[in-house]
RNA sequence: GGGUGGUUAGCUCAGUUGGUUAGAGCAUCCCGCUGAUAACGUGAAGGUCCCCGGUUCGAGUCCGGGACCACCCA
């Protein structure tokens, strides 16, 4: 056997990385991976695209572990993987990026073609600026994707894929156009997303009006009506009747067309210094405290909002309506949900066109809108036209006291936002807008979902299921950009075409537009004749969420209409075979984002879930649970940590640290202690054997098989056996914590009980080599290099090369080349694993027994006597006898007999066959056990096979082994320790031999402690000379063989250490002096 | 305001269908062991299982109410 590479016993993991990823990139592993032969087909995985011109941050490491391991995982299984990069690249925060770059605040940069054109050159530049920041990431990660032939959205053919996808949504009747409310900057008139917005909340102080709407008594509605008559309420009698509304926006005032109420609130008819008022039962007290010197409210009639609906009143504004020439039912009350009577009057002012929750509602009710201001907040009415809106609140509040329609005019001080960057309010403004009717879909969307496999499984029909169930409308269009151009095309009274390819747009246009890159402004130049009309492109661009979200078919350049070309035909089949995915993986914020716009798309489309299998992130927080943030400062840089941890330490704490779905909190400390657990053990193994390989040079090929091999060996064959299985099971469920946490279980046993209890079998004396040690520990480590290969993949790599590549050039190149190592049930014996539990137990006893006795280990001690509750484990202990003696260094052990007896009902047992009006007996049952009379009889009948009856109460019970938990107690004078239903006893007694042998031992460890300190090699002969008086004398003398035999002394005199000799003082005022020879 | 998840040892987390003395790792201390090991072993210390109520012979676990944290939506 050729000798393997020597390692270091503590590897610079940097170093250990740096030089496996040379070695995949000259081999070209990943490439490899892609290319080799797959018995079981496509396993098909998208990748979710991240935005190419922010920095890659901790986040990306955790999903992009997730997202690796499935896959390395899959392909070593047999399927074939395709791992197609992507870059999600359009969109605002490219925008922005590109606005800070150049200092525009507030400017209109689109203003002219001229200044979009440049506008969109920058941002087009600007998406890669972070490129090669996230290639050296990706692949210092070790994160395998093709990042050579990646989806990119803003690329022609990307585009025009998307493209094809809006017609055919077209066609079938589910794309439309409406209002939408959303957050304008006026002035600029600029669409903001929620993002900008979050930082520009300040508190201000704003006009608040509680303004009186006079009802139109003739229109009352019956219920009303009725309410009001049975409590005596004469209509003629009532004085000025009003609803009385209340607002922050006086200005919204004349754009008002409703007037809404909760149908389950109270609500009151009131005497108020202004005439009638009707407001919120919840509101009165509040409203009387508005004028403290006059009466409060005297409430005549109370009435639930529902009998109100379709109420007409007279709007404080009536020249709204004329200026802008509306017509259609308004200035009624409606009902609506959202209205609350926690402020104001309880009944709310509605302005839809200033608010999505009142647009709703308008368009419920079919009010004609009403623009009261443009979207650059100029008001289009009354005497304030031409305001901005924010300064026509004071001509407003002034003309309503002078139509004596308003309450009360205060002020309150509230937090409103602002954009930042023009210092002006934001105006929340109904806009035109593009939508895509998922709505209309929304039970296939639910039932679409019931078809995937949600990790964690609450995501299905919690927030998942929950956002499906409310679905509004998908608004695809921005009036931005940069972006994805819609490819609606537009005639002046209003017909719609949807263009589904350049060739299309080609054809209608009659010219060759294969060369035009469709972004804007080049695509808005376009204008083509239809039906004797002429058509011109809507401004608007694509929502980004639509272009990562058609990525199933963008991603291959699917265009479906068939048109002879060989090319469109193998990007259909491309595509067949990659959808839907099985396997997708991102943070939980993509509920709303990437997982949303996937499946609309698909649903709509195809029928289908877009994909099968996804886990679902959860957020990567600081230490002390804080969201990581620049501002905080608590931002982990990804590289540095690799090199100071290495990757595969980080990718191991995010796959074990917790449940993925958790949020999970990241610190170097946390790493490192998962780097001290797994990765450090397994490479400590792993140098053990190595070492020790290269001294013995042990034949591998010629080992024993399994069968032949000692007991402890089967044993760890065994758990190997169990620890695939359990991985494989977890991989399958997509549980990485679960397949990880057994294969650290692994490592750990295999190098705290398997290599510490075996070392000296790796320690040939007199030339022996034990081979089956060797070929046990050495199947150990390959296999776990394979398992591990998914999760840490270079430190699998690393072990697979010097253990197995190194030895035999024609095994796979890379462990990552490698067919995943499946169970194989006939070489684990489960009835060794259990016999060895017991083993453990027991061992675990009697050094607790042992540390009762404060007899360290080294002193054998001549008898264990052990008690087993059942009598498979006393079958185990006898058969594994030895290895207890030895770890326990004690000469023999012995079964207990004549203790006495603890006994006590097995509850999970006992309780399930007992009928249920004889459970109510279990306190006494656990009381009578507790008799010691009771106890001994129980005990001595039922480990004697028979079957003991308890009588309580007149109810007999029936007692078996199994339905009681019978312990032992130690005879006096033993130190002993008890558990699980085991007991340990030590005889404590010394002979003369015994403690020559602890002393010898003692005088062992001295000497290699000595050579350790004198920087001995292992493989160091000494001559040593020993300066003795008394029982240490004796001892050494005694055992003088075993004594040179192990610290590898050729040579022991007694007397004075000699010049030159490395010396150590002893405990009793001996010495030791060696040298090496 | 609504939704989802969470709250168990100083820290990070397990805790299966309700059942025995609620566990592990890390950190601390004592002792021990050690020629792979920066490792390991024994023991100690550390818990009102967030709170209140209910169901039950029995609740960390099931039910109801509440508090707090995180995220999402409004």
């Amino acid at each position: 056997m050729a000798k393997f590479l020597e390692i270091s016993p503590q590897p610079n993991y940097k170093e250990v990385e740096s030089k496996v990823l040379k070695f995949w990139k000259s081999q070209n592993i990943f490439a490899q991976s892609e290319a080799k032969a797959a018995s079981k087909g496509e396993f098909v995985f998208y990748e979710g695209p991240p935005t190419a011109n922010g920095q890659p941050a901790m986040h990306h490491v955790l999903a992009r572990a997730f997202k690796d391991l499935f896959p390395r995982y899959k392909s070593m299984q047999g399927f074939h993987v395709t791992r197609k990069g992507g870059w999600d690249t359009h969109g605002l925060p490219v925008e922005i990026a590109v606005e800070k770059k150049l200092g525009l605040t507030g400017r209109n940069h689109g203003a002219t073609r001229a200044e979009m054109e440049e506008f969109n050159k920058l941002c087009r530049e600007s998406v890669f600026a972070n490129i090669q920041d996230w290639n050296t990431f990706t692949e210092r990660m070790g994160y395998w994707v093709d990042l050579e032939h990646p989806y990119v959205t803003y690329h022609n053919d990307y585009i025009e894929s998307v493209w094809n996808l809006l017609k055919r949504l077209w066609q079938k009747g589910l794309v439309e156009r409406d209002y939408k409310v959303v957050p304008v900057s006026p002035r600029i008139g600029t669409t903001l997303s929620a993002n900008e917005i979050a930082d520009g909340y300040r508190d201000v102080n704003d006009p608040s009006v509680y303004v009186r709407l006079p009802i139109r008594l003739g229109t009352m509605p019956k219920a009303l009506k009725a309410e009001l008559e049975h409590q005596n309420v004469s209509l003629e009698n009532l004085e000025n009747p009003a609803l009385v509304v209340w607002t922050t926006t006086p200005w919204t005032l004349p754009s008002n067309t409703l007037a809404a109420v909760n149908a389950e609130l109270e609500y009151v008819l009131a005497r108020s210094p202004q005439g009638h008022v009707i407001v919120a039962a919840g509101a009165v007290e509040r409203m009387s405290q508005l004028y403290k010197d006059l009466p409060p409210l005297e409430v005549v009639a109370r009435f639930k909002g529902s009998v109100m609906e379709f109420l007409e009143y007279h709007q404080p504004f009536p020249e709204s309506f004329e200026e802008l020439k509306l017509e259609g039912k308004a200035h009624f009350v409606a009902l609506a949900d959202f209205v609350t009577d926690d402020d104001g009057s309880g009944v709310a002012h509605e302005a839809p066109v200033y608010g999505a929750e009142d647009l709703a509602l308008g368009r419920q009710y079919g009010a004609p809108l009403c623009f009261g201001t443009d979207k650059n907040g100029i008001m289009q009415v009354t005497e304030a036209k031409g305001k901005f809106f924010k300064d026509a609140d004071k001509d407003l509040i002034r003309i309503m006291k002078e139509r004596g329609v308003m309450y009360h005019a205060g002020q309150l001080l509230h937090s409103y936002p602002f954009h930042d960057r023009t210092g002006d309010p934001i105006l929340y403004f109904a806009r035109p807008s593009w939508f895509v009717r998922t709505n209309k879909m929304r039970a296939n969307l639910a039932a679409q979902n019931q078809k995937i496999n949600w990790y964690p499984p609450h995501i299905k029909d919690g927030r998942f299921g929950n956002w499906l169930e409310n679905n509004v409308d998908w608004s695809i269009s921005r009036e931005r950009y940069w972006g994805t151009p819609l490819p609606f095309w537009k005639s002046e009274d209003g017909d719609l075409h949807v263009v589904g390819s350049i060739k299309e747009l080609s054809e209608l246009t009659g010219r060759d537009l294969s060369s035009l890159d469709l972004h804007r402004p080049f695509v808005d130049d376009i204008t083509f004749d239809l039906n004797g009309k002429t058509f011109s492109r809507v401004p608007e661009v694509l929502d980004v969420w639509f272009d990562s979200g058609a990525m199933p078919s963008a991603q291959w350049h699917l265009l479906l209409e068939a048109d002879g070309s060989a090319q469109r035909q193998e990007n259909l089949e491309t595509f067949k075979k990659h959808f839907p995915a099985d396997f997708i993986c991102e943070a939980i914020d993509q509920t709303r984002g990437w997982f949303y716009s996937l499946h609309a798309i698909s649903t709509l489309l195809y029928d289908s879930p877009a994909y099968k299998n996804v886990i679902c992130l959860g957020h990567l927080v600081d230490e002390k649970g804080k969201k990581m943030s620049k501002s905080l400062g608590n931002v982990v840089d990804p590289l540095p940590a690799f090199d100071k941890f290495g990757a595969d330490s980080v990718r191991w704490y995010m796959f074990t640290a917790s449940e993925p779905g958790d949020t999970k909190r990241f610190s170097e400390r946390l790493v490192s202690e998962g780097q001290r657990g797994f990765v450090n053990t397994l490479w400590n193994v792993y140098s053990f054997f190595v070492l020790y390989a290269n001294i013995d040079n042990p034949n591998l090929s010629n080992a024993p098989n399994i069968e032949q091999r000692p007991e402890i060996d089967r044993w760890l064959i065994s758990r190997l056996e169990q620890t695939k299985e359990v991985m494989t099971k977890a991989l399958d469920h997509y549980d990485a914590r679960g397949a990880g946490k057994a294969l650290d279980k692994f490592v750990m046993e295999m190098s705290n009980w398997y290599v510490r209890r075996n070392r000296r079998r790796f320690w040939s004396q007199d030339g022996t080599v034990d081979s089956s040690a060797y070929a046990t520990l050495y199947e150990a480590l390959v296999t776990c290099a394979k398992l591990a290969a998914p999760f840490t993949p270079f430190l699998a790599e690393s072990l697979y090369q010097n253990l197995v590549r190194n030895q035999d050039s024609s095994s796979p190149e890379s462990v990552h080349l490698c067919e995943w190592t499946n169970f194989d049930a006939s070489r684990c014996d489960l009835n060794l694993i259990s016999e060895m539990n017991a083993v453990l137990i027991v061992v675990e006893l009697g050094r607790a027994a042992r540390a009762k006795a404060s007899l360290g280990n080294r002193q054998p001690l001549p008898r264990a006597l052990v008690y087993a509750r059942n009598s498979s484990d006393v079958t185990a202990l006898t058969r594994l006898k030895d290895v207890a003696l030895e770890e326990l260094n004690v000469e023999d052990m012995e079964f207990l007999t004549g203790v006495t007896y603890k006994v006590r009902p097995n509850l999970p047992v006992l309780g399930k066959t007992l009928p249920s009006d004889a459970k109510k007996l279990m306190p006494q049952i656990t009381a009578a056990l507790a008799n010691p009379e009771i106890a001994a009889r129980v005990a001595e009948n039922l480990n004697a096979g028979k079957i003991e009856t308890l009588e309580i109460d007149g109810v007999n019970i029936e007692l078996t082994l199994e339905k009681v938990l019978i312990d032992a107690e130690a005879p006096a004078g033993f130190e002993s320790a008890l558990s699980e239903g085991f007991l340990v006893a030590l005889d404590t007694n010394l002979t003369p031999e015994l403690k020559l042998e602890g002393l010898k031992r003692y005088l062992v460890r001295m000497v290699n402690q000595a050579r350790k300190d004198a920087k001995l090699e292992v493989s160091d002969k000494i001559e040593l000379r020993l300066e003795l008086e008394g029982e240490l004398r004796e001892a050494a003398q005694e055992k003088r063989e075993s004594l040179a035999l192990e610290t590898m002394c050729s040579s022991i005199e007694f007397g004075e250490p000699e010049a030159g000799d490395f010396v150590v003082a002893l405990e009793d005022g001996g010495r030791l002096g060696l040298t090496k020879i």
